[in-house]
DNA sequence: TGAAATGTTGGGGCG
DNA sequence: ACGCCCCAACATTTC
C-alpha cells in the first residue's frame, strides 16, 4: 500500500519533466511534498555563490510556479543542516520517504551516503535515482577495470554500450498536494539575490528556469544546430547552444536534449548512418559535434567522480608544484578585462555582466592567465565559480585543468592561444570586441585586436589613448610565450 | 579544441 | 632557353 505523504528533495533539478525521482515518488505516495532546503553552511567550498545564487533564485522561482500550474507549490526551508530540516519535516508529516535524484559530484556523493544511514536510523528512507547524466560516471571504464582519463576512447566507450540514452519521461498532469501546504519560509528570504544591484546584466540576458530551458533548447535547434560545427566558435554569433546553466541546475535534462538533438537531426537526414561516424570516431557534422560536447559534459563528471581532488589539485602530479607566480595586480587586471588584450578583455567583460561567457573565449581567457600571466589556474577557476551563472564543479575544473595542461586529455603544455590570431580567426570583424570594449568601437578592422599596432593618427581618431582609456597590454606576447615555454618545459612528463 | 619556426615547392621575373 | 632568385603557398617539425 502506497504511503501517505512523501517528500521530494530537490537540489539541482529544478525541473517536472524527466524528473526520475519526481516519478518515483508519484509512485510511492499519494501526496508529494516538493522541498528545497538551503544549508549554505553544509556545501562549502563550492556552494552556488554570486552569479550562481542569483540564477538559482530566479529558478527556484519558476519551479514553483510549475509546481502551482500542477496542484502543488515549493516548500522553501532554511536550515543548518539537512539531515535535522529532513527529520523534522519528516515528522510532522508522517513521512518515511524522502526521493531525490543523486547529484555526480564527490562531496554529495559522500554527503548523500552518511544521510541515508542516518536518516535510516530514523526510519526514513533515502530513494536516490540518477537523471542527472546519461552514463554512469563509475560504469565506463577501459579494458583495464580504469577510469578513462582521454575523452575520445570514452566517448567511443560510451557510444557502443548497447543500450542508447533512453526516451525521456514525461511531466505529470497533477502533483497532489497536502490539503494545508507546510510552512516555510519566502524565498526571498534566502538572501540569494545581491544586496548591491549587479545582477541587471544577468536578469536581462537570461531567463533561468524550465520554460526558459525549452525555450532555449528549442531556439538552438531551430536556428543554431545546423551550422553548429562552424559557429560554434564565433563569440559575435547565437552558433551555440546557451544550455549549460540550465543544465547544471537540472532546469532540462541531458536525456531531454540528447533526445530532441538527435530526433531533429534524423528528421531532417543530417545525421549520416554509417557506424564509423555514428560510433564518434570523428564528429563530421554538427550533430555529431553538438552531441560531443554534450560527452564532454559526461567526462568532466567521470574524471571529478573517480579524482575528487581534481578541483585543487593538478591529476597530472608533475604539476603540483610548477612554480606560479604571484601577481595581486596582474589578475585583478585580468579579472576586469583590462589586460591590454581586447579578446582576453571582451570576455572578460562579458562574463561580469552576463555570468557567461563564450566557450571559444574561455580557452583563450584561461590560456591568458596560466601561460601568459603565469598564475595559477586554481585562481582561474575560483573567478569563474564566482562569476558564471553555469558554474559547475565539474565542467569548471575540467576546463581549467586542460587549460592548464595538467588534466585528463589536457592540451600540451606548448600550446598557448595567441590572443591576437584568436582574436583575428574568431572574431574577424571585431564586433565582440566592440560589443564588451566599447572604448575600442571606432578602431578599424585590421587593429581591433591589437590596438598597440594602430599609427598614432589612427587611435586618435578613434578616440584611444593607451594607458588613459585603454591599458596597453600588460605583457608582451612574444616575451610571454616564451618565459611560459620555459617555465613549463620543466614539468612536463611523458608528454612530448 | 595552436602557434611559430623551418622546410619544400613551384611559378614568375629577370639577367 | 636557361639558371637564378624571390617569395607566396603549402607542408612539416618544433616548441
Amino acid at each position: 500500500m502506497k504511503n501517505e505523504t512523501v517528500i521530494l528533495w530537490f537540489r539541482r533539478d529544478f525541473r517536472l519533466e524527466d524528473n526520475v525521482a519526481l516519478e518515483a515518488a508519484l509512485e510511492a505516495g499519494r501526496v508529494v511534498i516538493p522541498v528545497f532546503i538551503w544549508c549554505p553552511d553544509e556545501e562549502s567550498p563550492w556552494q552556488p555563490i554570486g552569479a550562481a545564487r542569483v540564477w538559482m533564485h530566479h529558478s527556484l522561482d519558476a519551479l514553483d510556479a510549475a509546481l502551482r500550474k500542477k496542484g502543488n507549490r515549493l516548500l522553501v526551508l532554511k536550515a543548518k543542516n539537512y539531515f535535522d530540516a529532513l527529520v523534522k519535516l519528516a515528522a510532522e508529516h508522517k513521512v518515511g520517504q524522502v526521493f531525490a535524484n543523486s547529484i555526480y559530484e564527490p562531496i554529495w556523493l559522500d554527503k548523500d551516503k552518511k544521510l541515508s544511514q542516518k536518516l535510516s536510523k530514523e526510519g526514513i528512507e533515502l530513494k536516490l535515482s540518477t537523471g542527472a547524466l546519461l552514463y554512469d560516471p563509475f560504469g565506463i571504464k577501459t579494458a583495464q577495470g580504469n577510469p578513462f582519463q582521454v575523452f575520445t576512447p570514452y566517448w567511443r566507450a560510451c557510444l557502443q554500450r548497447d543500450s542508447a540514452p533512453g526516451s525521456p519521461i514525461f511531466e505529470p498532469e497533477k502533483i497532489p498536494a497536502l490539503s494545508q501546504h507546510p510552512a516555510g519560509v519566502d524565498l526571498n528570504d534566502l538572501n540569494l539575490l545581491p544586496k548591491v544591484k549587479w545582477d541587471t546584466g544577468i536578469v536581462e540576458t537570461w531567463t533561468p528556469g524550465l520554460d526558459g530551458a525549452k525555450t532555449t533548447l528549442d531556439a538552438f535547434i531551430d536556428k543554431a544546430l545546423r551550422n553548429y560545427a562552424e559557429t560554434r566558435n564565433l563569440p559575435c554569433e547565437v552558433g551555440t547552444s546557451r544550455l549549460s546553466p540550465y543544465l547544471h541546475f537540472g532546469e532540462i535534462s541531458p536525456r531531454r536534449v540528447w533526445h530532441e538533438v538527435s530526433e531533429h537531426l534524423h528528421s531532417t537526414h543530417a545525421l549520416r548512418q554509417d557506424s564509423s561516424k555514428v560510433h564518434g570516431m570523428k564528429a563530421t557534422n554538427s550533430g555529431e559535434v553538438y552531441l560531443r560536447e554534450l560527452g564532454w559534459r559526461e567526462f568532466a563528471h567521470q574524471v571529478l567522480c573517480n579524482f575528487p581532488n581534481t578541483p585543487t589539485k593538478p591529476l597530472r602530479e608533475d604539476f603540483a608544484h610548477f612554480p606560479f607566480r604571484k601577481d595581486a595586480e596582474a589578475l585583478k587586471a585580468w579579472h576586469k578585462g583590462q589586460t591590454g588584450y581586447p579578446i582576453v578583455d571582451a570576455g572578460m567583460r562579458e562574463l561580469w555582466h552576463t555570468g557567461w561567457m563564450h566557450n571559444r573565449v574561455r580557452m583563450v581567457v584561461a590560456s591568458f592567465l596560466v601561460k601568459h600571466l603565469l598564475l595559477p589556474w586554481q585562481d582561474g577557476a575560483r573567478w569563474f565559480w564566482d562569476t558564471l551563472v553555469d558554474a559547475d564543479l565539474a565542467n569548471n575544473t575540467m576546463g581549467w585543468q586542460w587549460s592548464a595542461g595538467c588534466g585528463a586529455d589536457a592540451a600540451p603544455y606548448f600550446r598557448i592561444f595567441n590572443p591576437i590570431l584568436q582574436g583575428e580567426k574568431f572574431d574577424p570583424q571585431g564586433t565582440y570586441v566592440r560589443k564588451w570594449v566599447p572604448e575600442l568601437a571606432k578602431l578599424p578592422d585590421e587593429f581591433i585586436h591589437q590596438p598597440w599596432e594602430a599609427p598614432s593618427l589612427i587611435l586618435h581618431a578613434s578616440k584611444i589613448t593607451l594607458d588613459v582609456n585603454y591599458p596597453a597590454p600588460i605583457i608582451e606576447h612574444a616575451k610571454a610565450r616564451q618565459r611560459a615555454l620555459a617555465a613549463l618545459s620543466k614539468v612536463r612528463g611523458k608528454e612530448p
